[in-house]
DNA sequence: CTCATCTTCCGTAATCCATTCGGTGGTCAG
DNA sequence: CTGACCACCGAATGGATTACGGAAGATGAG
């Protein structure tokens, strides 16, 4: 199930770096991590091949979009068959204003985070694609106020 | 309040590209949207200057590291004041768990992203620095069964 | 209509970087 | 000791990023 190689401290703190900013050259992190950029250029393909490098995405300024409303939509189902649920997320990911799709135990079934024009849009996005299914037995929306985020992932090395 | 030059489609095109793939060449993006690359460098300067462009992170597999489980940690919060939210917000952000804290309307108050290995830990991290808390009144837990993300932002251009 | 001005784009050239390759030292098994 | 293996390094090159000067089109005043 795991993959092939292990990751060491170097891995390590490639990986953090390249979370950070991604646009970061190899020089920069070699000098980082102590190590000539030709072996860096070497781990960040190896770490590419075995899939732990998924790629890199930049990160852009909602306001500036005309984003000026984000949302949780807590959602609950009636049936929890594996199509139907996959069929849900699939269709939710499809739309544009969904950033993620969550499927989840607890009081509700899925979370969806939206991202709207404002109250308007929000409520027609509702109204139209969640409240209107079958599935959905019911919504609670949460408007999101201010949202803080970590780039980086915490690292629990296999070995401890 | 808006930023000083609006966005034609081109550049919308610009930033939907490097949204999915940050580290696409300035020449590929140059030939997707019909320009000559240093056209779409100076965009990318000018985007960037402006804050649009805040920068890129790459994405990890989260089992490579050892998550072995993500979860929401719902949260009630007993005091609503500003010192106390940027507090709780500021202090959920700090530990290397936490992928996310949103602070939201609704039942709960603030819903928290975390990235643990395993059960055992995920307990740990609610009951040390979250039950513990005295402005927490509640909290309810949602383990992730499965995430689905789309990396690029919609737009909802200023003029129609 | 005509001129001035501003904006956007392009082509070119210089610089910088990513990437590859051959070589070296260190480690471990036999 | 000897050989294989592994990670790293340093140099070379092919390609990209980046800066610069000029051309073309749009806009507005006279």
């Amino acid at each position: 199930m795991s993959l092939g190689t292990a990751l060491d401290r170097t891995d390590d703190a490639i990986l953090r770096l390249l979370q950070k900013d991604a646009r970061l050259s190899v020089k920069e992190i070699a000098a980082a991590v102590g190590l000539a950029p030709s072996s860096v250029h070497g781990r960040i393909r190896q770490l590419r091949e075995a899939g732990v490098l998924r790629g890199a995405h930049a990160e852009v300024d909602p306001r500036a979009l005309g984003i000026g409303l984000e949302a949780l939509l807590m959602i609950g189902l009636s049936k929890h068959e594996r199509d139907t649920v996959d069929r849900f997320l699939d269709d939710a990911v499809a739309l544009p204003e969904v950033r993620a799709a969550f499927l989840v135990t607890g009081r509700y079934d899925v979370i969806v985070h939206v991202a709207v024009r404002d109250t308007q849009q929000l409520k027609d996005l509702a109204l139209d694609h969640f409240t209107s299914r079958p599935a959905v037995t019911r919504i609670e929306t949460s408007i999101i106020f201010e949202a803080r985020r970590r780039h980086a992932l915490p690292v629990y090395r296999a070995a401890g």
